[in-house]
DNA sequence: TAACATCTGTTATAATATAACATTTTAACC
DNA sequence: GGTTAAAATGTTATATTATAACAGATGTTA
């Protein structure tokens, strides 16, 4: 799992659209952008996401089942995610906030249990949208 | 929206389920539950859980398309939640911590956004998976 | 080159969620 | 009580998101 650089070419295929995007892209969406490289199916664009996911280099937004390229070098491998999401533009920003990543990445539930990986979601408006 | 108490009966038999629950159910699992009590289609369960949400009386845990019971008090209608999930069980336990709670309320983005909701999902293994 | 893992292509289907419309119930007000 | 408006319901159909299962190709590495 998540080797050190080399893509496959689905998986360049894949990131290099959502590189490209401006915003978050849907898994569908990412499908009809590529049926003209030969890529027809759901399976490939979700194998090509999953591997992706695993090496870090994209993220998925959980609330709007959308992924994005990763921004940050400080999210160790997507196990301390966290974004910024304007509810009326659909615009999202990745956090990287090491005081923000170390507070919850040593936040311990008082239940005992040890958390391997955290994922943060904020909501509101940009300052565009404001 | 929001109104103090009054369930109706589609939302009452939805809670109650949910509230029964040891885990998060998912709303295809709800519907085949209730069907005995001639709710019939999606629709219904999703017009319901909608609701439910909207008072603050369920949670959705986005990473699991999954609804559980709002156990706490002060989770402020859904504006400020945070869950502890354990990826071997399943389990999933809301936590309520004021300090967790009011550092990630006061926490501004330095791109000049200001958040109105967060939602916070932790990931490891409970107690009992260890 | 043998062996093994990974990636690919493909068809089919499962699981999650919403659209649209007709009707009924509830709540609020006169 | 009768009127009205809002909320909830029931229903059919469909959209969207995601995985199963299998066969073949490619790519490491010994």
């Amino acid at each position: 799992m998540a080797q050190a650089q080399t893509l496959s070419r689905n998986q360049q295929i894949v990131l290099d659209i959502i590189e490209k995007s401006k915003g978050p892209l849907k898994a569908y969406s990412i499908l009809f952008n590529v049926q003209k490289k030969g890529i027809n199916a759901p399976q490939q664009i979700y194998r090509a996401l999953d591997k992706l996911i695993e090496m870090g280099k994209i993220h998925k937004i959980e609330s709007k089942n959308a992924f994005v390229a990763c921004r940050s070098s400080d999210c160790e491998i997507s196990k301390a995610t966290a974004f910024s999401i304007c509810e009326s533009c659909e615009m999202v920003d990745e956090i990287s906030d090491a005081k923000l990543s170390k507070y919850l990445s040593s936040f311990n539930h008082r239940k005992g249990m040890k958390f391997k990986r955290f994922n943060l979601e904020f909501f509101g408006l940009c300052k565009k949208c404001k």
